[in-house]
DNA sequence: ACTATATACTTGCATTATACAACTATGTGA
DNA sequence: TCACATAGTTGTATAATGCAAGTATATAGT
């Protein structure tokens, strides 16, 4: 029998949340792990936001990104503007210390990708951060 | 500046990441999570192993991999071979109750993806497919 | 206006996956 | 034979997370 490509897909996604994970969990690049990089590229690229609209960004529970904020703003990366016609409510806004750090993570991050992919083609490449993305659009 | 595909690839696997780890991280499909899945696909196909082979197959310590076997072994889905050239060593054959789980876990796992993908033209899920594939064999 | 309920966020607690280190038992080389 | 290496197990620590309970504020129904 033939298999079906999303057999494929789902195998070598598994496989891929392994080892990606093994290589980035509790790894700090720079002073920012996974958590943290992720939180600030969202506030950085689509602008402040508050704890439960980063909550459902990340299909992950109020508390974590409650406790992830916080550590970030601990670190002086981000910091709070309360709702003015909210008293409950908060965004976290990016700090200038916030955005040099996510800068030399980016780029870090990248050289280390970037290293993985020298053999590839760059229609390769481009290819496969086409379907990545489109995927990541389409998983939400 | 026109952006470097790795940059996207890079980007984008951290989000993929941690969308699929929420999905996926403490939640088993059947009997199995993500652990035991891997662990039996690759004694599945790629034939019994040892614990420390297959700790470096995926890039984890040993004594993760010797909890994962042993409870994989305690639910009946694996069992130990003794090396009988080395008293140290065993390695792990799949039960026929563990491809039995390990099939019908690959059927759900398959028809999620599949689901999430029907959208997609063939040759996109193809060609996804093989790109995943390469970034892995790359990775390793 | 008052009260009940909903909402935004925080904090306490439990669980899970993992690494590292110490340990046991067995094998191997000088 | 003895020192060291190797396969695997177990104890302990850490980190990410979810759930549940708690706090403070907002809103809706009466």
């Amino acid at each position: 029998m033939t298999k079906h490509p999303a057999e494929t897909i789902e195998l070598e996604l598994t496989i891929l949340m392994r080892r990606f994970m093994a290589a980035t969990t509790n790894k700090k690049v720079g002073n920012l792990d996974r958590s943290a990089y992720l939180l600030l590229h969202q506030i950085s690229s689509q602008g402040s936001a508050g704890v439960k609209a980063l909550a459902e960004e990340f299909h992950l529970d109020i508390s974590t990104i409650s406790r992830q904020s916080a550590a970030l703003e601990q670190k002086g990366y981000v910091y709070r503007i309360l709702d003015p016609q909210d008293g409950r409510a908060y965004s976290l806004q990016i700090t200038e210390s916030g955005a040099k750090e996510l800068a030399s993570n980016k780029q870090a991050r990248f050289e280390r990708v970037a290293e993985l992919l020298q053999e590839w083609s760059l229609e390769d490449q481009q290819m496969f951060g086409e379907l990545l993305s489109k995927f990541n659009r389409t998983f939400i």
